[in-house]
RNA sequence: GCGCUCUUAGCUCAACUGGAUAGAGCAUUUGACUUCGAAUCAAAAGGUUGGGGGUUCAAGUCCCUCAGAGCGCACCA
């Protein structure tokens, strides 16, 4: 249920009225997809305002404000009209009875998994994939924000109606597991009382794959050396990338998340996947043998012609056609990654989302190619770009060294703020605007904190139901008309606007905008809260007056359901007392 | 040099994806605890939305241009 909804359909209705009456001839569903019927920013303006009039001047061929004087007599005739006003260029700002915000109040109260039901997904499938972090070393602070961005993204599109397949893809192939190989061998040497005391450069220094050469020693106690070369790559590949993908999966799970399908790059490789490509590419004519430009710029000496196969990727807006295949033959990461990707739009069937890293933005638009071209533009891919975390320790930058031991890990941060902590504060930003992670505000306990602040309106509605507990009859929500102070029904305006948030949120793949919106709801809770100090009559509970409390702790009750609906898209507790 | 992403109040950020007088928090100044939890609230002050041009009924939002910041830039993954 959706206030909005109702009356932008009657609405359209009165648009179908009068074009039908005055036989106008225009596109009807073009009208119909840009008519808006929103709160206006300033809510001095009314409960609802609407662009129809200035929408409609070119195709009644006539001025934005006659028009609206027609609207206006047509929406006094809507239910639950208090007044409707024409202002500005012809906007109409339509100010609704408080018996309709009452009424509204009751039907969410009444049924609040329905009330909260927006179905634009329709059961359709997406694939999402987010974190697909390397798996030579344990998730960091710069994992945590496409974690939790990419877990809330899929929690808020599964409750507005998509078939989510939340995904994470392994890069368990190539170069660097070869590093990752050595450099466990190294920390097996070690265990086999090897002295260290320079890792070489290129391999990987961190203390964590001590854990694998001790893994080897104890399965294989010194024999591993007496294997062939082969045999040693694969032993100890296949157990380092398992401890290392374990760890990820258990700091994942710290964070409340899990992922529904795990992807090994190695599979995508050994499949034939890689020559469907081919012969897909082959077929549209989008592959040739060919060398590419140097980079405009690039000193030319520094610059080696080679001829390699190429996919016409500019063919789909990116600024260069990229290789597929390196000059001695073997295949790109690119090539391998579209072969991944024709893999995802079969499995799919719907469409893709992509949670990368600030520095990955520059391969979007390859990417872009190539799911257009493997899908015949059938399937959109939307990929969503996490700017950087600064790690701050009271407004301090942390300093962050692997050398130096002073390496931040994911499960670091977990330990010190807490899941819930750390998933609301990586939402508090546009996912494209780099964040601050400040451990000392977080931490704290005010307003600064902004989990804090939600948590603590909800634990305030809760202190109010205990307090009230001996006038409570079980919250029978009969006499909410008695609920008309400005105040109050400002309240359940911006309670009702909750359906609008989430459908806004999940249409643009923006999650922080719960997060926004459940500050703005705490502070106006906290606000009535506090008017209750200046003018005793609007405190909640009213000694005397049975209905009237009954009618407040209603709207207190919508409030905490608000709050914890929204949390629980989060992934976040709400807490009753703190 | 080229490309992508950005630039909004002193600071950190919003702005319903083109809507009306651009909104919050922090910091500053001033008020509110005998009270349903003051871990909160209210008020004041703070702006040429980086500069300039354009598109239209309407631009922080779209286009062009200049300046600045971050990231990336042929076989790495």
């Amino acid at each position: 249920m959706n206030i909005y909804k109702d009356y932008l359909n009657f609405l359209k209705d009165t648009v179908l009225l009068l074009k039908k009456k005055h036989k106008y001839e225009f596109d009807i569903n073009d009208i119909f997809s840009k008519i808006t019927l929103e709160p206006p920013k300033n809510l001095s303006h009314g409960d609802m305002s609407t662009n129809i009039a200035m929408l409609l001047a070119p195709k009644f061929k006539k001025k934005p404000f006659e028009i609206a004087e027609i609207f206006k007599e047509q929406i006094n005739t809507f239910p639950g009209i208090k007044s409707v006003s024409i202002a500005g260029p012809g906007f109409l700002n339509i100010i609704l009875d408080h018996l309709t915000w009452s009424n509204c109040l009751h039907k969410i109260l009444l049924n609040p998994d329905d009330w909260d039901q927006v179905n634009i997904g329709k059961g359709s499938n997406v694939n999402l994939e987010y974190i697909s972090a390397n798996p030579t070393g344990p998730l960091h602070a710069g994992h945590a924000r496409g974690a939790v961005f990419g877990d809330a993204l899929a929690s808020l599109l599964s409750k507005v109606g998509f078939n989510v397949t939340k995904e994470y893809y392994i890069n368990d192939a190539g170069s660097q597991i070869e590093k990752l190989v050595q450099s466990s061998i190294l920390r097996y040497h070690e265990c086999l009382g090897d002295k260290i005391t320079v890792i070489p450069k290129g391999l990987y220094p961190g203390d964590y794959l001590k854990e694998v050469g001790n893994a080897l020693f104890i399965k294989y106690n010194n024999k591993l050396k007496s294997y062939d070369k082969d045999e040693i790559f694969k032993i100890v590949s296949e157990l380092s990338l398992k401890i290392m993908l374990d760890n990820i999966k258990i700091d994942l799970l710290k964070l409340g998340i899990k992922m529904d399908v795990y992807t090994s790059e190695q599979k995508i490789v050994s499949s034939d996947l890689l020559s469907n490509v081919i012969s897909i590419l082959e077929r549209k004519n989008l592959l040739y043998k060919g060398v590419l430009a140097p980079p405009k710029g690039m000193k030319t000496e520094d610059w080696e012609t080679r001829e390699q196969l190429l996919f016409k990727s500019s063919n789909y807006g990116d600024d260069a056609d990229r290789a597929l295949q390196k000059s001695d033959g073997s295949w790109t990461y690119f090539a391998t990654d579209m072969a991944y990707h024709l893999d995802k739009i079969n499995r799919t069937n719907g469409n893709l989302i992509n949670v990368l890293g600030a520095d990955h933005t520059g391969y979007i638009s390859r990417i872009n190619a190539a799911v257009n071209a493997l899908s015949d533009s059938k399937i959109s891919i939307d990929t969503k770009v996490c700017s950087l975390v600064n790690l701050l320790e009271d407004g301090k930058p942390l300093k962050m060294s692997k050398r130096a031991g002073t390496f931040v890990t994911l499960s670091d941060i977990i330990d010190a703020v807490g899941k819930d902590v750390l998933r609301f504060i990586m939402l508090t930003r546009r996912n494209d605007q780099s964040l601050d992670f400040d451990f000392k505000k977080v931490k704290e306990k005010s307003k600064e904190n902004p989990v804090f602040y939600v948590q603590y309106a909800y634990a305030r509605c809760h202190s109010i139901f205990k307090a009230a507990d001996t006038v409570k009859e079980n919250l029978n929500p009969n006499n909410l008309n008695l609920l008309k102070a400005e105040e109050e029904l400002n309240l359940i305006k911006f309670i009702s606007l909750w359906p609008r948030i989430l459908e806004l949120a999940a249409k643009h793949h923006e999650p922080h905008r719960i997060c926004f919106y459940l500050i703005e709801l705490a502070s106006n809770f906290h606000g009535l809260w506090n008017k209750g100090s200046d003018k005793p009559e609007l405190k909640f509970i009213v000694e005397d007056n049975l209905d009237l409390t009954n009618a407040r702790l209603s709207l207190v009750k919508a409030v905490a359901l608000t709050i914890s609906k929204g949390l629980n898209i989060l992934k976040i507790e709400p807490i009753k007392e703190m």
